[in-house]
DNA sequence: TTTCATGCAAATGATTTGCAGTGTT
DNA sequence: AACACTGCAAATCATTTGCATGAAA
């Protein structure tokens, strides 16, 4: 049901909002689109500074993205990571032991959030579930701290 | 079930984990405890520069207070806040009008954040939820967006 | 051509660290 | 007295901004 790679269609949604289609931009949504977990800023700062792309782009394009739905920053830990989403609202389960981050789509929890809110007398108007713990593949390989990621 | 003074008895845990018991600590703590919902490493160095207390200290102290359970960090913002926390595992509601927040504890939130996890095969460690929107006094005052904390 | 995006470097803001002096135990 | 804790100022680290140049529409 998705013959099509995440960078083109990224690209599609890019250029539905009007937003210029420029080799800097490409880049940055290729280099987080070849990351499978979690990634930083610096990350991919570091990855393109050796093809001249500088700081602020990476950052006002990972900022352009995330106000697009599509990437999503992560919390959870001390400092702020990011992550390729579908379109769906979702959480995030992050494995401690590779950095991988897979997203879930749940009814219920939606469904769970309202009720919480409204039993506090509280209007909800979004929120956040992050899980973090081990995937299958680390859990086996008895990774209790990350090691090596990717 | 309650009638010790929070800083009370936080100060006492302090000892049970023999910390020393020092003035400037002292004062975060209760800085901390006067506040009735989030606030930053920043609103208590500013309270506290007055007194002669420092910044890196005020910092020590809240990273302490954390890792004891005191406090917890929250992550939904762009930059970290801190409340201080009870005991148990609980999530956080956080008003975008007045900047509060209200702990709530919920069996069933725990409950289904293990069902997800284990659905997808993950061994969950920790999780994080926070709800964002408007508490009940928010919602009358009409306060759209945050004006003024406290 | 007009407008928007880029790279650079400097500015900002938050948090951390080194160190010598100070207070707690 | 020993050692943890403190304040200060400088160091870091992440992110943002101003601005002149370059590229997309």
């Amino acid at each position: 049901m998705e013959p099509i790679p995440a960078d083109v269609r990224i690209r599609d949604q890019l250029s539905e909002r009007g937003v210029r289609d420029t080799a800097p931009r490409r880049a940055v949504v290729e280099a987080a689109v070849r990351r499978r977990g979690r990634f930083t800023a610096n990350d991919i700062v570091a990855e393109l500074a050796a093809r001249g792309i500088g700081r602020a782009t990476v950052f006002r394009t990972l900022d352009l993205l995330v106000d697009l739905g599509i990437l999503a920053r992560l919390h959870s830990d001390s400092h702020h990571a990011y992550t390729v989403c579908g379109a769906e609202h979702h959480h995030h389960l992050v494995c401690v032991g590779c950095d991988s981050v897979e997203e879930i789509v749940s009814e219920s929890a939606e469904r769970l959030v309202h009720e919480i809110a409204l039993d506090a007398g509280f209007d909800p108007q979004g929120h956040l579930l992050e899980i973090v713990g081990l995937c299958q593949t680390c859990q086996r390989s008895g990774a209790g701290l990350s090691q090596g990621a990717d």
